[in-house]
DNA sequence: CTCGGGATGCGT
DNA sequence: CGCATCCCGAGG
């Protein structure tokens, strides 16, 4: 991953609303090797997602929206492509892009991402990752389809995908331990555990 | 209003 | 394993 992305071919390349309305477990695994783009103060960062969980909605007990739509969780009943950010014990922001039809409230956590461009921190962990391409909660809400803030394809090797059961979600029953969380198989910026 | 806990990360 | 640090959601 060397290459100096333009921001006019990230453009050209915007994930389209299309591809975040299907089936959670499918867009999170093709969320994998595709380029996250977060431009703020003019500073154009890029991140390649390798690490992501599925959260499938509000009968899935270790998603937010398992206790019904509040006002942190409204986002995620809204229509898809929007991104869900939220703070995580008082001091790490998590984000998630809406997927499904509006009312069916799932979305996919990105969990880690291989620096491309202007990212110095490490990105294992998803208070790492939002932390590291400056996500905070001034940008929940907001759509991906935007010119600031999106998801972009790329060509890219074939690559092995892993399916784990998802972090921190203990307290979820049986929803602890169904396979999850995917990230791509070797790739040293996937978080450890 | 109070209160308990959390889709984390780091140090010991 | 403890802890930082604070928003959110439930309940009175």
């Amino acid at each position: 991953m060397n290459h100096e992305f333009t921001k006019r071919f990230l453009l050209k390349n915007r994930l389209s609303r299309s591809f975040y309305d299907r089936d959670t477990q499918l867009v999170a695994q093709e969320l994998l090797g595709k380029l996250l783009v977060c431009e703020r103060d003019s500073m154009l960062r890029v991140g390649r997602i390798v690490e992501v969980e599925a959260y499938l909605g509000p009968h899935d007990k270790a998603a937010h929206s398992c206790k019904g739509l509040t006002p942190r969780t409204k986002v995620m009943f809204g229509p898809p492509g929007f991104s869900y950010v939220y703070l995580i014990y008082g001091m790490y922001h998590c984000m998630n892009v809406v997927t499904e039809k509006e009312g069916h409230a799932s979305a996919v956590l990105l969990r880690a991402l291989e620096p491309v461009q202007n990212i110095e921190l490490r990105t294992q962990g998803p208070g790492l990752l939002t932390k590291a391409i400056g996500i905070d909660k001034s940008l929940n809400e907001h759509d991906l389809l935007s010119d600031s803030f999106f998801i972009a394809n790329h060509d890219h090797d074939a690559f092995q995908i892993v399916k784990r059961p998802r972090i921190g979600v203990d307290y979820a029953g049986e929803w602890a331990q169904k396979l999850l969380r995917f990230y791509i198989k070797n790739n040293n910026y996937v978080s450890k555990k």
